[in-house]
RNA sequence: GGUGGGGUGGCCGAGUGGCGAGGCAGCGGCCUGCAAAGCCGUAUACGCGGGUUCGAUUCCCGUCCCCACCUCCA
């Protein structure tokens, strides 16, 4: 069974063929950096990155792009209050820092917070200030093709003509007619309210550094315009799947869309959103104040559960977060080291096959159905203890290598493990010193000095290492930091 | 008011016109010196009311409730 995906524009599930014979194109929507990121940008990226594994997995060659929005303005904003009397600087947000600083300072806490839960870098990542003129020849083709106009006082913003776009309101199914009137809608030089701009004139009071020259004056971009700027420039005129957050179809996507389909370019031909992150239920938002941040969740879990958790859900599912979330998902990644652990002992896993379950392929063809997915890997992990129980390696051993080829498809053997990878030397001397009170605890054990054994092996605990029988002796692995 | 998505066992979370995914937690058992890990077993689950059907959690109608978006939003 072939990949099938749900597309936003039809709403419906239908195959997906790419424009062209195995390669396929991707853009989603990254992160405006004006502060740190939060847990709904990095499940955002997890699901794409998911889904950018299961396309290269089945054999395409994928090219992924995702933005990286560094001129807007709440960027402006918070560096001009970062110079404002009575500002109070915090680690997050210094005194006196220029727009640019600010916002490249966050782009690589945004690069940290992927890269901690294995979120592989896209192909490129466009920033907008660097595609000014690509956006200014899209605004001219807008405006000569009778869809774009200069503002009607002399602001010097120019504004996408809603009217004159039958089509407007296609990718979310709505008429103009019936939007709610929007209240902060600010109307000077429109045409109608609704217009929105692609280029907004330098205001007095925003730093010359944040303006460009253009043949509407001096000035900066609307929000919109710079993702199909970019989409299309490094996918082309049509490319395959254009994604982001839930909460981007409108009015972003929508004005993404229409500004494109004006222009004359076929533009995304899937349009795929994935659910937002809630807390008891509701919407994570700095504004309500429910928010957990990527390194709260770091903090509270291993990387590898982390991932697990943001990923565990369907991504057009809303994922909810609740006490506890952490820990079960944890428990999840657990059982299934634990199973490796038992069927590949020291390196053993080289050379393993990564074939895949009929299962799990059908799942994941399934509009990329990651729970049915995680079903089927627990499945092969309980084959596969099974087997470990009835003496049966080789089946063992290949309930081992799908699991591993599971895991690569989500991403999950890609997170980086602390204390795990890059200890080294540490890692390396404590191993002796507990390897020798292991020794003290299997002379005990013989001697039927149980009260000893379990002194050690309490004692061992207490320090975080937990201990573990096995018919061929003991083990022990770092509570937090996996063998 | 408009648009879209939901309400599944203690929790999370798939799915399906009929043999109850999966995880976590719990209980019982096996194994173990004891644990841990693992395995086996274990649940009168599908918001409410009607209808269609031999049979509905799944389809239809109605109804209640929740969530998201309607120009800051992943």
């Amino acid at each position: 069974m072939a990949l099938r995906l749900y597309d936003t524009r039809t709403a419906e599930i239908r195959a997906f063929e790419p424009l062209v014979a195995g390669e396929v194109s991707l853009y989603y929507c990254g992160a405006t950096v004006q502060g740190r990121p939060h847990v709904g940008h990095i499940r955002s990226a997890v699901c794409f990155d998911i889904l950018t594994r299961w396309l290269e997995h089945s054999g395409y060659r994928v090219m992924t792009v995702r933005n990286v929005t560094d001129i807007d303005d709440k960027i402006l904003e918070k560096s001009a209050q970062s110079y404002a009397a009575g500002f109070e600087p915090s680690e997050d947000y210094p005194a006196a820092e220029p727009w640019f600083a600010l916002a490249y300072r966050f782009e690589q806490v945004f690069a940290e917070a992927y890269a901690a839960v294995g979120v592989r870098r896209p192909t490129y990542e466009p920033r907008a200030t660097g595609h000014i003129t690509e956006m200014h020849a899209l605004i001219q083709r807008l405006i000569d093709a009778g869809h774009a106009y200069p503002a009607l006082d002399d602001s010097g913003d120019v504004y996408f003509d809603v009217r004159s776009w039958p089509q407007y309101g296609e990718l979310t199914h709505q008429s103009v007619e019936d939007m709610q009137d929007a209240p902060d809608a600010d109307p000077r030089g429109k045409r109608d309210p609704r217009d929105f701009a692609l280029w907004k004139g330098h205001k007095d009071d925003e730093p010359l550094t944040a303006s460009w020259d253009s043949p509407w004056g001096r000035g900066r971009p609307g929000w919109h315009v710079e993702c199909s700027a970019m989409s299309t420039k490094y996918l082309g005129a049509q490319f395959d799947i254009h994604g982001g957050g839930l909460d981007l179809r409108f009015p972003h996507h929508e004005n993404e869309l229409a500004q494109s389909a004006a222009a004359g370019d076929g533009f995304a031909r899937f349009w795929l959103h994935n659910g937002m992150v809630t807390m008891n239920g509701e919407k994570m938002s700095k504004s309500v104040g429910n928010t957990i941040s990527p390194d709260e969740m770091l903090a509270r879990a291993r990387p590898r559960a982390v991932r697990y958790f943001l990923g565990q859900a369907h991504y057009r599912s809303q994922l909810d977060y609740r006490p506890g979330s952490l820990q079960e998902a944890q428990a999840a990644v657990e059982r299934i080291e634990n199973f490796l652990d038992r069927a590949l002992p020291q390196g053993h896993g080289a050379g393993v096959s990564g074939e895949l379950p009929e299962a799990f392929t059908a799942a994941m063809n399934d509009d990329l159905n990651v729970p049915a997915a995680l079903a089927a890997l627990h499945e092969t992990v309980r084959a596969g203890n099974t087997a470990l129980d009835a003496q049966d390696a080789d089946t063992a051993r290949s309930c081992a290598g799908q699991v591993l080829g599971m895991l690569d498809v989500l991403g999950l053997n890609d997170v980086p493990e602390p204390g795990h990878d890059d200890a080294g030397g540490a890692m390396e001397a404590l191993s002796h010193l507990v390897e020798a009170q292991l020794a003290q605890r299997a002379e005990a054990k013989q001697t039927k000095d149980f009260a000893r054994a379990d002194a050690i092996r309490d004692a061992l605990a207490a320090v975080g290492i937990a201990v573990e029988d096995t018919p061929d002796g003991a083990t022990w692995s770092l509570r937090g930091g996996h063998r």
